[in-house]
DNA sequence: AATGCTTTCAACCGCCTGATA
DNA sequence: ATATCAGGCGGTTGAAAGCAT
């Protein structure tokens, strides 16, 4: 849907409404990082987002406050959620209290169309997930996986496939490539071996297993213009390493660090 | 391949509550 | 005591994507 405005009167500004996008996160979560949290609507007008303050906080509190943890509901959280709705009926928010990192909203969504829906036999067949879905896909999974996962099924093919998965990626999303880079950089897997050999052993293996999207990621427009420069200067450790503490604030690291503490793991779904 | 149905989930709506003047 | 307002909460909606026919 394309974002839609709501007029309040003649005269007044249009007060945004539907999808956030990544230019909105970017501005809240910059401003979130400087200022703090509360006093929503004032926030909102501070911070230039043309949004009423309950779309600020629900923004904030469910996607993009660190610590969030997104993907799918484990079979202990699947228990807990059950056992405390019961206990408690539909209090969302205090049930989520006992799930740390999951939000009411996600928990309700949860039981809504996983439980209370479905007999547990029926359970599963999921789709692909949406954008801000798959940027978080799998905190439960994460640790493990991004260590393991892929790369128990690495090998010399995989290895090719990653290089040129990598190589497409410059070109078709400069700056999911150009994050990549940086992350790997800040946490030195950027090797002798070269960024893309760290990173086929991290990551999915092709373009068509790379689900990101530019609304996925934060801080996308400064990525892009970095990766314009690292692609003419070419990567390595401590060049790409100083190139992005030079270039990023804190803010920009805190939110980058929560981006790939939940990114998707390929074989999740 | 086209179409309609189903599922998922991000986001909005409206009510409730607590703080404050 | 009460009016007002902001924030919190639960219910609901609608778009997007998968699935079935």
């Amino acid at each position: 849907m394309a974002a839609s405005m709501v007029r309040i009167c003649a005269g007044e500004p249009a007060v945004r409404k539907g999808p956030w996008t990544l230019e909105e996160d970017l501005v809240l979560v910059s401003y979130i990082t400087e200022h703090g949290e509360g006093s929503w609507d004032s926030l909102a007008r501070a911070a230039g987002l043309n949004r009423n303050g309950k779309s600020c906080r629900l923004r904030w509190l469910n996607y993009l406050r660190p610590g969030v943890r997104r993907g799918s509901i484990t079979p202990a959280e699947d228990a807990v959620i059950r056992e405390l709705q019961a206990a408690m009926g539909n209090k969302w928010s205090r049930i989520a209290k006992h799930l740390p990192g999951r939000t009411d909203n996600e928990i309700k969504n949860y039981w809504r169309t996983r439980i209370q829906k479905r007999p547990p036999q029926q359970q599963q067949t999921r789709r692909k997930p949406s954008t801000t879905t798959m940027v978080a896909e799998a905190v439960s999974e994460g640790a493990s996986s991004s260590s393991s996962g892929s790369a128990s099924q690495d090998d010399g093919s995989c290895a090719a496939a990653g290089d040129r998965w990598f190589m497409q990626l410059k070109t078709e999303q400069p700056a999911y490539y150009c994050q990549n880079v940086a992350m790997a950089a800040a946490t030195g897997t950027i090797k002798s071996e070269g960024a893309s050999s760290a990173l086929a052993s991290q990551d999915s293996c092709s373009a068509e297993d790379c689900w990101y999207t530019q609304a996925s990621y934060p801080y996308y427009s400064q990525l892009s213009s970095a990766a314009d420069h690292l692609g003419t200067a070419g990567v390595d450790a401590s060049s790409a390493t100083q190139f992005f503490s030079s270039e990023f604030s804190d803010s920009f690291w805190n939110t980058v660090n929560n981006f790939w503490e939940t990114r998707p793991v390929k074989g999740a779904f």
